[in-house]
This record gives C-alpha cells, sequence and structure tokens, in this order.
DNA sequence: GAAATCATTTGCCATTTGACAAAAAGCGAT
DNA sequence: ATCGCTTTTTGTCAAATGGCAAATGATTTC
C-alpha cells in the first residue's frame, strides 16, 4: 500500500487524512497467471494498481488473430480508461501475463476519492496522460524499424520483461510471427 | 472562430464572458505548406487549433530517416503536449503538409485561461486525452498487420487525407518504403 | 514552351518475413 | 523416469518488402 501512496505523491500532494481514507477504499488482490483483469464486451468495474508482476493488454483482430497491444509493469495504473469513463463495454482484453499483486479500487470508490479529495482529479489526469503518452512513444517505434531493430528495442526499454513472458505474446506484440521472432533470437545470441 | 468555440462547447459548458475572453485571446493565422508549427530542439510556445488544412509530426530517427508520426486534421488541437506543458524543448517537428488555417493561443495567454475560467482545465484536459486515445488507437493496428491492410486501414480512416498529402509521408506514416506504396497503389486500383 | 526540379513509378535483385509442418525442448502430473 | 501437453526452434519454400537506379510524370521557373 505505501508503494502505491508513494506514487500517488509524486503527481501531487496529500496529506494525512487523504492518505487514510485512500487506503480506506483500497483492495490488495491478487491475480494468477492468465487470468484476466477485465474482458472485452464487459463494462469496467475497476482501477488496479500493479504492485508486483506483468499484464498485457491484447485483442483479436478481424482476421481473428490475438494481438498484443501492450505491456504493463510493476507501479502503474491499469485500466481500460476509455470505456470505464464512459460505461461502455470494453473491446480488449486486460490479462495477467504472471501471477501479479494489484491494489484494486470499484468505481464507486474512485469516484468517491474523486469527489472527497480537492486535487485527486488532477492528480489522475497527470498520471493518465503519462501513461497514454508513453503508451504513444513506446509503440510508435515500432512502426517504422525492421523486426530485428523492435525486438532489440523491446529489449532496452523492457530490460526485466523479456524473460518473463512467453515468446507468442512479445511475438504479437512486436507485430511478427512466432518462428520469426525465434530466428532473429538465434541471430542476435 | 466560432467554430473553435463550438468546438470546445463540445466538452464543457462557457458562458459569453468565458468565449469573449478566449476570443480575445485567439489570434487567426496561417500557415503555408511546409511551413513548420513548431520544432524539434526549440521548446513550444504556442497551442494551435486546425481550422483548415492538414498537418503532420514526424522526426528523424537515429539511421537518420526522417519518420512521419501522425497527421492532424482540421478541427484538432495540436501542440507537442509533453514538451509544451513541462518547458522542455520537442523532439519532434509539427509541419504544414497543405496550407492551413489556424487559431494561435500563447502560452501565457493559455495560462491565463486556465486561471481565469473555471472549468478550463477541465475542458482541456478532456480534448487532450481523447487525442492522445486516439492517437494509440490510430497508431496500434499499422504494428500487426502487413502494408497492404495498412494502408487500406488508412484510406478508411483518413477517407479525405490519402489524396491531399504526398507519398512519401504516407509511405513512412506506414512504416514502408515509397517504392512499395507505390506498387502497393497499383496493385488495388 | 523549354528547362530544371521534384515526385512517383518501374525494373531488377537481395533480403526479410510469413506459412506450414515437423522436430526438439521444456514442463507438469503420475 | 515416463507420458502427454505446450512452447519454442528449425526447415523448406513462397511471398512481401527493401535497396538502388533509371524512367516517367508532374510542377515550377524562367
Amino acid at each position: 500500500m505505501e508503494n502505491l501512496i508513494e506514487y500517488l505523491l509524486l503527481f501531487g500532494n496529500l496529506n494525512q487524512q487523504q492518505i487514510d481514507l485512500i487506503s480506506q477504499k483500497a483492495t490488495e488482490t491478487e491475480l494468477r497467471k492468465e487470468d484476466y483483469f477485465s474482458e472485452a464486451g464487459k463494462i469496467p468495474r475497476q482501477v488496479g494498481y500493479v504492485v508486483e508482476g506483468i499484464l498485457r493488454v491484447c485483442y483479436y483482430n478481424n482476421k481473428g488473430e490475438e494481438v498484443t497491444k501492450y505491456f504493463t509493469e510493476e507501479k502503474q495504473f491499469i485500466v481500460d480508461i476509455n470505456s470505464f469513463d464512459n460505461n461502455v463495454s470494453s473491446t480488449e482484453y486486460i490479462q495477467a501475463v504472471t501471477d501479479c499483486k494489484l491494489i484494486v479500487f470499484s468505481k464507486p470508490d474512485w469516484e468517491d476519492l474523486s469527489n472527497t479529495i480537492i486535487g485527486w482529479d488532477n492528480i489522475v489526469n497527470k498520471i493518465i496522460r503519462k501513461a497514454l503518452l508513453q503508451k504513444v512513444e513506446r509503440r510508435s517505434p515500432l512502426i517504422s524499424e525492421d523486426a530485428t531493430t523492435r525486438y532489440l528495442a523491446f529489449m532496452e526499454k523492457y530490460p526485466h520483461l523479456v524473460n518473463r513472458i512467453p515468446l507468442s505474446y512479445l511475438a504479437s506484440y512486436l507485430g511478427i510471427t512466432q518462428s520469426s521472432l525465434s530466428r532473429i533470437r538465434k541471430n542476435i545470441c
């Protein structure tokens, strides 16, 4: 829990009373590898903060292929923000890649925080904006480079992820086939 | 100018006094094709709203190749939001692809609006969040599909852009060479 | 309108990547 | 250790894409 509070304080100030309130609303929980945090077709009902573990965002494209769109690391919020905010069904899945420890807030609790804590919205906005910017910056270079360069870039950006995720997820994140990724690895090592 | 106000009102309410204030701060201006709205290495000093015309965001990758990262259409704000907010140098260029009509706000005026108009930050946040989400959604599919599919998807998403932008920009946006794009076009038509 | 300049298309060949299938390696349950 | 299952690697071949250079087409300038 301190982990989360520390993280929030990077984005704005909170007094002890506010911190206590946040802690009250928060629930620590765990996800097993391959469990879903949220699913396509359902309206997301909670916001999560990743204390430990890796999750991924994925969807099925119109050929029915599973595409991994994003990986999250520790110390990040995770939620399909668009669907959550607008109360509409998700178009994507959020799935645990490894066993995970999360702190979650139900939607009503999350809204209470917004109504009770002056400056909460501001903190949340900063976090979301940063996360979205990061997403854009991480995904964009994947388009203009060849597969080997993309893999090398991935290893640089996520040095501690590469050995914890299955090849198939990584391949679909990089937009290449599993065999191609396997060959690339062979050539590099 | 009505164009801008109309757009803002989609995201929140503004009374006449507030609208007048916004109008006072706004400057209508034009950019010629290939002019830069903002440049890499400089700290962005203004926020723009595109009334007419197309702009693109581009940068040079570490091989020195120019990469088009994004196109903007009419009725959108344009700014390197990260650099603008944090007062740091841009890493990318924003350039007019066609002649453009813009409405711009200087940074001090923009901040005045934030300090004067209750709810301004809220409106701006909604707009930025939407824009960032859109960016992610537009760029992501470019990774997992083959070049022809990407081109077809581009034509669907930007039906009125395809014939107004040079092939070279589009090729670098799609992450393929100019010759490949030319061949793809040949095969499709 | 001719020359100069820039953008797009095409040809040729090398390289990368994909599709498919089979083999090998890893892993858990017994 | 062995079996059964899944994941990763490898092989073979075909298709897609890139690199380079030349040709063609379009636009601007004088």
